[in-house]
DNA sequence: CTTTTATATCGTAATATTGCAATATAAATA
DNA sequence: TATTTATATTGCAATATTACGATATAAAAG
């Protein structure tokens, strides 16, 4: 009890729901905006950036680079973070199919 | 300590993070999944659908619909829910949002 | 009115998430 | 080498989520 049955759902179910649900915290959109708006890596000055401890920071990165919407490279002693195009394709893709639907539905019950 | 620190972030940045957590679950996946299949309301069938009792069936609708990403109909004795336009056209908003700035960025750091 | 059918809510246990202080690690600089 | 700087990890408390049995509710069917 407690626990997600994952077991019960398809690999693609899982693997979106983990996307989103990465996607699912205000500071980690905040992170994501963050990293659009300055159109380049982010290395520590994201700490300044959000009203979060830096361990926390640092947990929330690992959420998005674990579900694969950022990815990191070392510059020195920093770490340098940006989007991840390929978690973001897989995401389109769901949405895609989701907002067809919706432009061609033809029942009107609700 | 253990809670999200919402007041911190905009109102859309917590609103985008309510609609992604919604959908962060592979049962709610499903489910949405399992309405565009069907083209129409489910009415009751989505239980038999998904390996999760009905209380958490649900308790899953409920979170969806609080979301704004499914609305319900009351039909006689049943309850006919479909997709609600309105929640995926937010988010649809953020996506090209990001989206567009991946297809354009020029930043090639990571 | 009673029973059936469909769905929601309550209560609760198991687990996961959030957040941070303290500490560790590891490269850069003095 | 010692110190500084940047980031990660550990450990823990507070809270949230997931799941389900039991029960409530409410309309339909008998």
């Amino acid at each position: 009890m407690g626990t997600t049955k994952s077991e019960h759902f398809t690999d693609t179910q899982n693997e979106m729901a983990t996307l989103a649900k990465a996607i699912g915290h205000p500071a980690r959109i905040a992170i994501i905006e963050y990293l659009i708006k300055v159109d380049s890596c982010i290395c520590g000055d994201i700490v300044n950036e959000l009203p979060l401890s830096q361990p926390t920071i640092s947990q929330h990165l690992k959420e998005l680079k674990n579900a694969g919407l950022i990815k990191g490279n070392f510059e020195g002693n920093a770490i340098c973070y940006c989007l991840n195009e390929e978690g973001f394709n897989k995401i389109k893709l769901f949405f895609n199919h989701v907002n067809t639907y919706l432009e061609n539905k033809k029942n009107e019950c609700c």
